[in-house]
DNA sequence: TTATATCCTACTTATTAAGTAGGATATAAG
DNA sequence: CTTATATCCTACTTAATAAGTAGGATATAA
């Protein structure tokens, strides 16, 4: 699977606060129980985005999340880039690797940073809000 | 890693099949000295290959590994697709997968679908000829 | 002070990726 | 018909990641 759960649970989070945009800090609870997500694995993921400050959290009662920007400004590309491991394309791109001996007469490493790009700007094209609004039916599918 | 060792590795072997076209079946040892290789883990990737006929195997003395069709005929959508366990964008639109009950409703489901095109569209256009003819480089990336 | 939250560290378990071992089967040549 | 050379096939092992859990520290408004 190319995306994992975590990245799929990210992205139904994202629509959720951005459905309760205007209701103030939403508890985790609040949206596990919508989501029917288990709370503990929804902490995690709420922490990811909040370290990539894509979404907020205030601690103490009346406490809870909410997005850090406008719907319209969050892509779901960062989305699922903060919580997917190493979202590139082979191992040979990831900035933890060391470089690759064969690299300068590889003959498809241009392929696969071509399809980093397109997948970059696949889902960077995706706001939050259109995803949020049910705007995702695209006239591309047929 | 959106592609794994897997599918890298089955489209390295791919270009070097090409590449040798022409000299008739390659013995599995062959290839993994040139790549660099384990022999015992090529061969679960070539099985695979075989397998949805990409390439064909012949056994016994100078049996060996050939492209099924011509480099021009196969892509890298094909390769990947065979290698890699499932290459669908999320587990909703996995064949495997149980139907989700929130299918109706799913506000990103359609996003999901279009990714899965769009992967099998990009990788779809990169035929093994090209690959191995150096031309990989696109006017795309900047 | 207390109830309600998020934050933080450290686990456990399941699944997949990655790699290995050894024998069965086919085939061309001597 | 034997032998060397291959692929085929089943079944492992090990490492890495995904997925989920537990429990306490910290902050905050009433």
């Amino acid at each position: 699977m190319i995306v994992s759960t975590k990245g799929r649970y990210a992205m139904r989070v994202m629509i959720d606060l951005a459905q309760h945009n205007s209701d103030g800090s939403i508890p985790l609870k609040q949206i596990a129980d919508r989501q029917g997500i288990s709370e503990k694995y929804l902490e995690a993921i709420l922490r990811a985005l909040v370290e990539n400050n894509i979404v907020s959290g205030v601690r103490g009662r009346d406490g809870g999340y909410s997005l850090s920007r406008d719907p319209s400004e969050l892509t779901a590309w960062e989305v699922i880039f903060a919580v997917e491991k190493d979202f590139y394309a082979v191992t040979c791109l990831s900035p933890g690797a060391e470089t690759c001996k064969r690299e300068k007469e590889c003959a498809i490493l241009p392929m696969w940073k071509e399809f980093y790009e397109v997948v970059k700007d696949f889902f960077g094209k995706y706001t939050i809000q259109d995803l949020a609004e049910g705007i995702a039916t695209s006239p591309v599918i047929i």
